[in-house]
DNA sequence: GCACATTCCTAAAACGTTTTAGAAGACGAT
DNA sequence: ATCGTCTTCTAAAACGTTTTAGGAATGTGC
């Protein structure tokens, strides 16, 4: 591999000072238009690149933004990241950014990842997601004034950080306000027991939801396993599809709990939608698959990389700017896994007309 | 944000000079047991973390391994990235290299990107996916001798680059065989267009099963479009499905195009599995909520993730070593898309049994 | 012919680290 | 006393860039 050429090269085959050809390179007024042209030539003909650790070294910037991944159990899914690098990195390129990915090897938390990123000086700023609702992670940082931006929120959203997020309160009080008028009464949530900020956000939405009716014959069963647990989650939907008074519409914290849904209760016998509705949040590709399709919500979520990207240059670029956040309303995605409630008399089920 | 500590704040603070705590840091013989205790101990205490800039200034090296992100279309769906990431940083942390991410900014080609990066000095060695048959990134890297492993491969799997691939041959060797064997004899391939290794491989796997059963009565019927066109796609597959002798058996490229195939097979009033078998590769989450279930192959990404990162940091730390690849047998995930074929009267379909 | 401004350029320092070459001191052998 | 050999430490250079402070040449106004 033929070695770059440097700042020193370059200015000893203009004969010119390396200062002089480091200022003409960065457009400076009091170097000569002439002057800058012929640098600026020369470079490209030399195939000149700035060597970005002499540059880092002075002005204290690494031009990185780091991603601290969360930790992954063996056989996780996702398809969430694939679209969030995606859109930061396309977020961050246009501003001359680039996105290191920061991994936590064996053993080691995403605290002890993100002290090494924010001490070692690799990037300028983070970008936080899947945030618990007391996240340490937050606190470090806010201590620290180091620049971050969350994928989400905290519980406390008036604390001076900043964070993007998509209105779990508004989708899931969406989607109840739609089940109650298709003559749904008796609900079903699928959740998790993890203390996640997104999973709070969700469940007060349909619980606003339900307080909002404020019809006394509402019910609400609630099925809650740890976040990874998927047995435990098949037997929850069970027990709650099996109950004598069965739920007749489920909401899924996510798609994969909403598609779990489905699917242990057309094993069971049910059809979904006729007999049961399902809804859920993400709209995973996979929701676009399942038969019926999944009624769901999307949260864009490229488009929040590429906020997201926006918001922590511009922290980065002007230290005492105030926090930044931003709510996005998810969009409701309509497929054929929810329609009107069965008929009380448990026959045949009206037909759908929504 | 407090500035961090530097070796000279350490080194004064222990009364030593720069040299030396540098040394003792460095685990070097030449310094005294007790001093290199002390280093360690007013290291920790003073948190004193290396910074990045001045050790690759003077190094070389960057300690980042890049990815190479494709350019992709406005709404993509991809769940392989999110687990490739996953792995190469599992992978990479391991050995204490970092995970930069490349995307390309508006009008600039991958080629540019990679031009960048390998002249910027900001990696040590990069990562490409999704190889095209003439690959101008990957004679790039060979020209400039700059390390770099492929998750894919060339036509000319000789040549001297290193390269990690799920054979795509076997796969599809193994498919033809199986739906042979069910007595499927009407075969459909759902293909793409456009000139990537990944899809000469495996069909010539398909085209190999042909060629060892040597039976006449096998057809092939092939449906060709343009990669991202979905609407070029739903046409090709239901004018194959619509011809008078239309395959009993359509493999897809890709688990997205199998999934189409599946749909636009039951819109049309085709029973899967009893009309028309289908088989994707790939094992996306969506082939495991489809009903039937897609039958696939799973090329376990995030694991080839962790080896490419293994591969391209033994190629960095030692220059001179040769080539290395790895080809890997994709996994058969039967799920429930597959099956005997139909009796050839038109009739009933035999029962499923496989 | 002098003072002063303007234009264009440069020497040198600085950023934080590693490495090279060698200095200083202690000790033993001659 | 001198020499050599260890052991332990250090001064200084080097990496490639940006920035600061100022120098040299030229032009302008009197």
């Amino acid at each position: 591999m033929r070695r770059r050429s440097t700042l020193k090269e370059l200015a000893a085959a203009l004969d010119l000072s390396v200062a002089t050809v480091s200022r003409a390179l960065g457009g400076y007024e009091d170097i000569a238009v002439e002057t800058r042209r012929r640098v600026a030539e020369k470079a490209r003909e030399m195939g000149y690149v700035p060597n970005m650790a002499g540059r880092m070294l002075v002005s204290g910037k690494s031009g990185f933004v780091g991603l601290v991944l969360p930790i992954r159990g063996p056989n996780f899914v996702d398809s969430f990241l694939g679209q969030f690098v995606t859109g930061l990195g396309e977020g961050l390129v246009a501003k001359g950014v680039d996105l290191m990915i920061a991994t936590a090897s064996a053993g080691q938390s995403e605290l002890e990842v993100l002290e090494r990123l924010v001490h070692s000086g690799r990037v300028d700023g983070v970008v936080l997601t899947r945030i618990a609702e007391k996240d340490e992670r937050v606190a470090f940082l806010m201590e620290k004034r180091f620049p971050f931006v969350l994928h989400g929120r905290l519980s406390d959203e008036d604390a001076p950080y900043s964070w993007l997020d998509t209105s779990g309160e508004a989708a899931f009080l969406q989607a109840f306000r739609c089940l109650y008028s298709l003559g749904h009464r008796h609900f079903g949530l699928v959740t998790i027991s993890d203390s996640m900020t997104f999973r709070r956000h969700r469940e007060s939405g349909l619980e606003a939801g339900i307080a909002e009716i404020g019809d006394p014959t509402v019910r609400l069963a609630i099925a809650r396993s740890p976040r990874f647990d998927d047995d435990a989650h098949r037997a929850a939907i069970r027990r709650m599809l099996s109950a004598p008074e069965r739920p007749t519409a489920v909401i899924g914290l996510f798609d994969e709990l909403a598609l779990m849904t489905m699917r242990e209760a057309q094993a069971m016998g049910l059809r979904v939608p006729e007999d049961l509705s399902v809804v859920g949040f993400d709209n995973v590709p996979a929701a676009g698959f399942s038969s019926p399709g999944l009624t769901t919500f999307d949260q864009a979520t490229r488009e929040s990389g590429r906020e997201i990207a926006d918001m922590l240059t511009r922290l980065i670029e002007d230290g005492r700017s105030g926090p930044l956040s931003s709510l996005k309303v998810p969009r409701f995605i309509e497929r054929g896994s929810h329609g009107p409630a069965p008929s009380p008399a448990g026959g045949r089920p009206r037909i759908r007309q929504v």
